[in-house]
DNA sequence: AACTTCACG
DNA sequence: ACGTACGTGAAGTTT
C-alpha cells in the first residue's frame, strides 16, 4: 500500500493507494463502513478529455470521504479494475465535482451506466453555480474544484491541476501529453488524484448549508442534475458525420483559403489575422478607416471590410463602388479557413470509432444558467447550408429541428406582464409583426417588421440607439422614433427593470429568477437584469422541454439542444409523428402565455433543414 | 495573457 | 438625469 499523508483545513488526511490484494481487502472494508455514514466522493484520471477518441484510457478510479481517499489503479486492469467496478455499482449515492465528465468516462471505460450511476449523483458543481454561477474573471468564486475549495474548505488547498503541470514538466511532458504520459505511480499525481475526492467530500456539506441560508429550493437541484444527465445521454450518442462529404470539403476550402491568402499577399498583408497589417496596406490603398476596437485601434472586421468590397451583409454585391480587392481577399480568407478547419476539418479530427463526433454539453455553463456545447457545434454557419451538410441523420432517419417562437420575447411578455405582447400572443399573432402595426400603423412594410425585431431584440438586451441602428442598418430617425413608439406600446418593459434591478440591489446585487435561480449583476451594467431574466428562463424553458421530452420517451431521437431549439434524427416513418410530439412537449404556458415551437422535418443532414437537397 | 475576430442564439 | 446591446467557443496575433 502507498500512503500520502496531507492537511487540509487542520485536518490530517490520508490518501491511500492499494497495490496487493490485500491492500485491495482493505479498501473494501473502508467502503462498507464509509458508505453507511454518508456518500462517497468519486472522480476518476484519465489519459484527457476526448473520451471517445480511440486509445483513450481511464487511469485511476479515486473514491473518498472527508479524510481518506483510496486511488485504485484501474488502468492496471485485473483485480484493480474489478474493484473500481464493484465499488461504483455498490457504493450508493456519491458525490462527483463536474459528473458529466466523470458519468460519461466510467459509461464509456469502466462499464458503469449513466442510467446507473446519475440518478445516484450529486454534482458539487451544479450546487456551487447555483450559489454564484459566475467565473472567476466575471467577478465569481469560480465553479472549478480548486476556487471552490479556496473559498469554502481551505484556502490553502493545493491546485491539483496547475501542480501537475509542473510534474508534466518534470518528466519532459506538456499539458497536452501529460495526462497519458505521467507515470502512474508519480506521487504527486497520486496524492492530488486522492485529494480531490476529499475535497469534493469536504465541498457538499458547506455548499448544502449555504443553500439552505440563500433558500435555494432542493427542486431546482433536482431539476439541474435531470438535465445534466439529459445532456449527457445526447453527448454519449454524438453526431454522425458524412465523412464522404466532409473530408472533400475540408480540402475545398483550404483550398480557397489558400487562394484568398496569396492574393492578400499580393497587397503586403501576410497574414490576414492580423488586424494592423490589413489597416496599414488598406490605409496604404486609399481607403480611410474610422471605427475604433475597444481597445482603440482601427477595425478591420467584417462589418467594416463588406462596404469596401461593395457587398451586403449577405455577401451580395451592392453595386456602390469599386470593390476593394483586398477587402475582398481578406474576407474570403478568413472565412474559408474558418469553415475548413474549425468546421470541416475539425468534424474529421475528432471522429470516434464509429465516425461520430461527441461535443460536450454543458448543461450549466453561462451566468445566466445558459448550455454551452464545444467542437463549434452551436457556432455552425447558419447563412449557408455547406458546413451543416456534414452533419447526419442516422442511416434511415432524417433531422427534425424544432424551434420555440420568439421565445426570450415571450418570456419577457410573461415575466413583466406586458400587456399588448401578451394579447398578441394569445391572438396567435406574429409578435414582430404587430409591433410594427403598432409603431407604424396598418400599412407597416417588411422592413418595418425587420426594425421591430431589432428593436425588441434590442430592448430585450440593453441596447441603445446607435447599436440598434448598426446592428438593423435602419435611417436613425426611423429607429429614434420606433423606441419611442416601443416605449408607449409596452410601457411596462422599463418598468419591470427597473423593479428588477431595485430588488436586485436590495438583494446583494442578485436577481433572483423565478425557478430561483440566482443572477448576479455587475454593478456597472445593472441595467443587464432585463437580458439575464429572460435569457435564464428562457433556458429554463429549454430544461422543461427536455424534461417533457424524456417523459415522452423521444431521448433516444434528441441529440443537440440549441438555446432555443431541439435538433433530432429520426427514423423518417415516423418522423412526422415525432415532430408533431416534440412541438407538445415544446408547449406550455408560462406564467399565462403561451410559450409555442414549430417542427421542422428535413432530409437525412442537418444542411437540408437550411436548403441543401441532401 | 490580452486582444481581436468570427461563428451562433 | 441619462444611457449602457446579452450570452457563448475557438482561433490567430501581439505583447
Amino acid at each position: 500500500m502507498r500512503e500520502f499523508r496531507h492537511d487540509i483545513a487542520g485536518d490530517r488526511v490520508t490518501v491511500h493507494v492499494p497495490e496487493t490484494a490485500e491492500d485491495l481487502d482493505r479498501f473494501r472494508e473502508w467502503l462498507d463502513r464509509a458508505r453507511e455514514r454518508g456518500p462517497i466522493a468519486v472522480d476518476t484520471e484519465t489519459t484527457g478529455l476526448d473520451i471517445y477518441r480511440p486509445g483513450y484510457r481511464l487511469r485511476t478510479v479515486q473514491l473518498g470521504d472527508a479524510h481518506d481517499a483510496w486511488v485504485l489503479l484501474y488502468e492496471r486492469g485485473g483485480e484493480h479494475a474489478q474493484h473500481a467496478r464493484e465499488a461504483l455499482q455498490c457504493c450508493g449515492h456519491v458525490l462527483i465535482h463536474n459528473a458529466n465528465f466523470d458519468w460519461l468516462v466510467l459509461d464509456e471505460h469502466a462499464g458503469t451506466p449513466l442510467e446507473s450511476l446519475a440518478p445516484r449523483t450529486v454534482d458539487t458543481r451544479i450546487l456551487a453555480t447555483l450559489i454564484d454561477p459566475r467565473q472567476q474573471s466575471e467577478g465569481g468564486i469560480g465553479t472549478g474544484l480548486k476556487p471552490l475549495s479556496a473559498r469554502w474548505v481551505d484556502p490553502t488547498a493545493p491546485d491539483t491541476q496547475a501542480g501537475l503541470q509542473s510534474v508534466f514538466r518534470a518528466h519532459g511532458l506538456t499539458k497536452e501529453t501529460g495526462w497519458a504520459g505521467i507515470p502512474l505511480m508519480d506521487p504527486t499525481f497520486l496524492l492530488y488524484a486522492g485529494l480531490d475526492v476529499i475535497l469534493t467530500a469536504r465541498l457538499e456539506p458547506v455548499l448544502r448549508r449555504e443553500h439552505s441560508r440563500l433558500g435555494i429550493r432542493p427542486e431546482l437541484v433536482q431539476y439541474e442534475h435531470e438535465i445534466a444527465r439529459i445532456c449527457a445521454v445526447m453527448q454519449r450518442r454524438g453526431l454522425l458525420v458524412d465523412q464522404e462529404y466532409a473530408e472533400p470539403l475540408a480540402r475545398r476550402l483550404a483550398e480557397e483559403a489558400e487562394r484568398y491568402r496569396a492574393m492578400a499577399a499580393r497587397y503586403g498583408v501576410t497574414k490576414v489575422g492580423s488586424s494592423a497589417q490589413v489597416a496599414e496596406a488598406l490605409a496604404g490603398m486609399g481607403e480611410t478607416l474610422t471605427e475604433r476596437t475597444k481597445s482603440g485601434a482601427l477595425q478591420t472586421d467584417k462589418a467594416v471590410l463588406l462596404p469596401l468590397a461593395d457587398l451586403d451583409r449577405d455577401w451580395q454585391r451592392i453595386g456602390a463602388r469599386e470593390p476593394n480587392p483586398l477587402a475582398n481577399a481578406v474576407l474570403r480568407a478568413k472565412r474559408a479557413k474558418k469553415w475548413g478547419e474549425d468546421y470541416a476539418q475539425g468534424f474529421m479530427s475528432k471522429l470516434d470509432a464509429h465516425g461520430r463526433i461527441h461535443p460536450a454539453i454543458a448543461p450549466l455553463a453561462a451566468r445566466t444558467g445558459r448550455m454551452s456545447v464545444t467542437d463549434g457545434l452551436h457556432q455552425l454557419p447558419s447563412s449557408d447550408h455547406v458546413v451543416r451538410r456534414a452533419i447526419l441523420a442516422e442511416p434511415g432517419h432524417v433531422k427534425v429541428s424544432t424551434d420555440f417562437v420568439a421565445v426570450e420575447l415571450r418570456v419577457l411578455a410573461a415575466l413583466a406582464h406586458v400587456r399588448r405582447m401578451r394579447e398578441a400572443i394569445a391572438a396567435g399573432e406574429d409578435l414582430h409583426a404587430f409591433t410594427a402595426r403598432m409603431v407604424w400603423g396598418p400599412d407597416f412594410t417588411p422592413r418595418h417588421r425587420k426594425v421591430s425585431k431589432g428593436i425588441s431584440f434590442g430592448k430585450v438586451y440593453g441596447g441603445g440607439l446607435d447599436v440598434i441602428v448598426r446592428q438593423t442598418g435602419a435611417p436613425e430617425a426611423e429607429v429614434r422614433s420606433a423606441l419611442a413608439a416601443y416605449d408607449r406600446v409596452y410601457p411596462e418593459i422599463k418598468r419591470a427593470a427597473s423593479r428588477w434591478q431595485r430588488q436586485a440591489v436590495a438583494n446583494g446585487m442578485v436577481y433572483v429568477s423565478p425557478v430561483g435561480r440566482r443572477l448576479p449583476l455587475d454593478r456597472d451594467r445593472t441595467y443587464a437584469v432585463t437580458n439575464y431574466a429572460c435569457q435564464s428562463t428562457a433556458r429554463d424553458v429549454l430544461g422543461q422541454a427536455l424534461l417533457n421530452m424524456e417523459a415522452a420517451g423521444l431521448l433516444e431521437y434528441m441529440r443537440l439542444p440549441i438555446h432555443d431549439e431541439i435538433l433530432m434524427s429520426v427514423p423518417a416513418e415516423d418522423a412526422a409523428d415525432v415532430a408533431r410530439e416534440t412541438e407538445r412537449c415544446m408547449t406550455f404556458p408560462l406564467f399565462g402565455v403561451p410559450i409555442a415551437a414549430e417542427a421542422e422535418v428535413g432530409g437525412r443532414s442537418w444542411g437540408s433543414l437550411y436548403g441543401a437537397d441532401y
